[in-house]
DNA sequence: CGCGCGATTGAGTAATTTCAAATCTAGTGG
DNA sequence: CCACTAGATTTGAAATTACTCAATCGCGCG
């Protein structure tokens, strides 16, 4: 039986190959947190600590615009790191909310840590660099779906990219992350 | 009067300080190019060996649809880095074009020599890190004001985060850029 | 069985695209 | 200095697409 620490550290060896000390090193900075569905775990408008590295479960990264019309940054679900990356990076306060769609559980990283793995193992620089830059190709893609494609067009798209979220997410979620009202979205 | 390397030495160092001999070391992979007005850097279907660091100039990174309709994935001047990064980081062939829009001046970065420089030294490891998230984050601003601005907030958006560039570009681009026909930016 | 949430449908309205024509502008050569 | 041209920009009108708002439908759950 797997603990919440193995899958962290098996998803950074995907990268980059560990000595024991280095994971002891590294799993110590990170702390377990659990949610539930509709829970916020970033709220808007409040400081944001932490950078999560999702274990179980589905959020939303949500913009709330002065209609009150929510708009969806991304969706992040098992293996994938989420927070509003801004205020976690500047140490400003959150202008996106993240949001459970589901019971979540994480790994909480701060930014003290972040930055203290960082400079302590270049390893981890390595790792967060793969990371950042597989996650600025993501959404040069969304843009290009954005330029190029209409909207049921976006819609096949992302479903060629995420089956599987088709039958987690209610389709009005998925209408406010491509961008289209969810009535069109029927059509 | 300052040479072509000390621009770039100038640009990491606003990031992570540098020894003289760490500079003489990053200096020695790049590669000065020059590149006319309408000169493709990267064309669409080639390898893509290179990522760029712009000293002068301006370019387009271009994606061409079905219908040979062009698309603008983003625009690149002075102090910023561009490739088709997608095939340059993979090493698969290019889907983007990376055009000038005026003569340009790149310092050149073979993706060995990216490797490298990121092995050799955890400052250039920290420095490309930094400039991921960066641009991760312009990215994702640039996804919310799809999703919550219309036409013409996302043409006074652009204005204000990009002043200088209004002068230097035909709207006919700028309407490629925003996702819009150049007749429904004049209006 | 009835309630509530999400999804769909319909009709009217607003925004955007398309295609064609007209206008404007910068650069060239006489 | 002017006329000319090529390219870029603007304008107009029709057609398409998407949005809004309201009403209806469908399903799961108590």
């Amino acid at each position: 039986m797997k603990d919440s620490f193995d899958i962290l550290i098996d998803h950074i060896e995907k990268i980059v190959p560990l000595s024991s000390e280095e994971k002891e090193f590294i799993i110590r900075h990170f702390h377990l947190k659990r949610y539930k569905k509709h829970q916020y775990i970033v709220n808007e408008g409040e400081r944001t600590k932490y950078h999560y590295f999702i274990l179980s479960g589905l959020t939303k990264l949500v913009y709330l615009d002065q209609n009150g019309k929510e708009h969806i940054v991304s969706f992040a679900m098992e293996d994938w790191w989420e927070s509003d990356f801004y205020a976690f990076y500047t140490k400003t306060l959150a202008t996106l909310s993240l949001i459970c769609l589901e019971d979540t559980t994480v790994l909480a990283l701060s930014h003290d840590d972040y930055i203290k793995l960082c400079n302590e193992n270049p390893k981890m620089l390595k790792f967060f660099l793969e990371k950042a830059n597989y996650g600025f190709l993501g959404m040069q893609r969304r843009i290009l779906s954005f330029l190029t494609l209409n909207t049921s067009q976006r819609y096949e798209h992302f479903l060629k990219q995420y089956p599987k979220l088709l039958n987690r997410l209610p389709k009005s979620q998925l209408a406010a992350y491509l961008g289209v009202s969810r009535e069109s979205l029927s059509r």
